[in-house]
DNA sequence: ATATGTGCAAACGATTTGCAACCCT
DNA sequence: AGGGTTGCAAATCGTTTGCACATAT
C-alpha cells in the first residue's frame, strides 16, 4: 500500500468513528497533502487534488481542510497577508514556521523554539501560547542580504 | 496645542520633506490614532475617522494608512483571520502582541520578550526576526481557564 | 434508507484600483 | 499651475454558504 493509501485508510477510521464519512475528495485532498512535504497554500492543494481528480470542486477543498483540522489530521498555519498554509500533522512532535517578508517562503523551525518564551507568557501574564499556530515573521538570510 | 496637533504637525514636515502632502483625511486618521491608545482595526479607525470627518472615505482611510505606515508613523500587526490592527509608533521603543484565539482580544508585551529567539534564529538559521509584525497567538488567562 | 458530502453559483468581508475631480504646495 | 490625493464605484482575492443532488454507510 502507498503511503498516501495508508494514511487514507487511518483517517477513514477516525471519521467513521464519528459518523463521517470517507468520500473521494477527501481522499485526493490526503493524498495531495501526503504526496508534498512542504506547507500548501490552498491554491496548491488545489492544484495538487485537480491532477488527481478533476471534478473535486474548490469549495470541498475549503470544506474537506476544515474537516480534517477538526480530526486533527491536518494542521494550518497562518502566513502573511490572510493567507493559510496546510500540512499534513506529522510524527516530528510538531515545530513553528517563520515567513520571509519579502519573499514569502515559508520555512520550518524547531518544535522548541518559544518554549522559554512561552513559559514566561505563563507565569508573568497568564497567556498560554499557541506557539505553531502563526508563523513568526522576518527575512530569510538571502533577502536579508539583497 | 492638542496632543494630536502637535503630532500632525511633525508629520506634516515629514510628508512634505518627501514631497507629499498633509490633508483633511490625513489629519482626521492622526487624529483618530492619537485619540485612542489600543490597536485599532480599521473599521474601529474608520469610525472614529467619521467621527471627526464624515466625508472621508473608506479607501482614503487605507491609503492614509498606507502612505503613514512607509512614512514610519504609523504600524501594523497582523492579527488573527486576515485582519489588521493600526497604532501610532510611539516613543516605547516597540512592542509585541498577543492575541487570544478565543475572544480575540490583543494584547501588548515586552520589547524584548523575543530577543533571544531572535538570537538564535539569526545565528542558527540566518533569519532576521520582525518580533513585531504578527501577533503571537494563544489564549489570555479568562479563556484558558474556562 | 438516510444523513453526510458535494458541486455550483452566489454571497461575503477585507482590501485595492481606475478614474475624474479636487486641493495642497 | 501642477501633481499628489480623494471620493466613488467597480474589481479583486480568499473564503464561506444555501441549496438541490449524489453517495457512503
Amino acid at each position: 500500500m502507498t503511503a498516501a493509501g495508508t494514511v487514507i485508510e487511518a483517517v477513514a477510521a477516525r471519521l467513521r468513528a464519528r459518523g463521517e464519512r470517507m468520500t473521494g475528495p477527501r481522499r485526493a485532498v490526503l493524498t495531495a497533502l501526503a504526496g508534498r512535504t512542504e506547507h500548501l497554500s490552498v491554491d496548491e492543494v488545489v492544484s495538487a487534488v485537480t491532477a488527481v481528480d478533476p471534478s473535486v470542486h474548490r469549495a470541498s477543498v475549503y470544506r474537506t481542510l476544515e474537516a480534517l483540522s477538526e480530526l486533527g489530521v491536518v494542521q494550518h498555519v497562518h502566513v502573511g497577508h490572510g493567507r493559510t498554509a496546510y500540512h499534513l500533522v506529522g510524527n516530528d512532535g510538531g515545530h513553528l514556521h517563520a515567513q520571509c517578508r519579502s519573499c514569502g517562503a515559508v520555512r520550518d523551525l524547531p518544535g522548541d523554539l518559544l518554549d522559554g518564551t512561552a513559559r514566561r507568557l505563563a507565569t508573568e501574564f497568564g497567556f498560554v501560547l499557541d506557539a505553531d499556530h502563526v508563523a513568526l515573521s522576518g527575512q530569510c538570510a538571502p533577502c536579508a542580504e539583497a
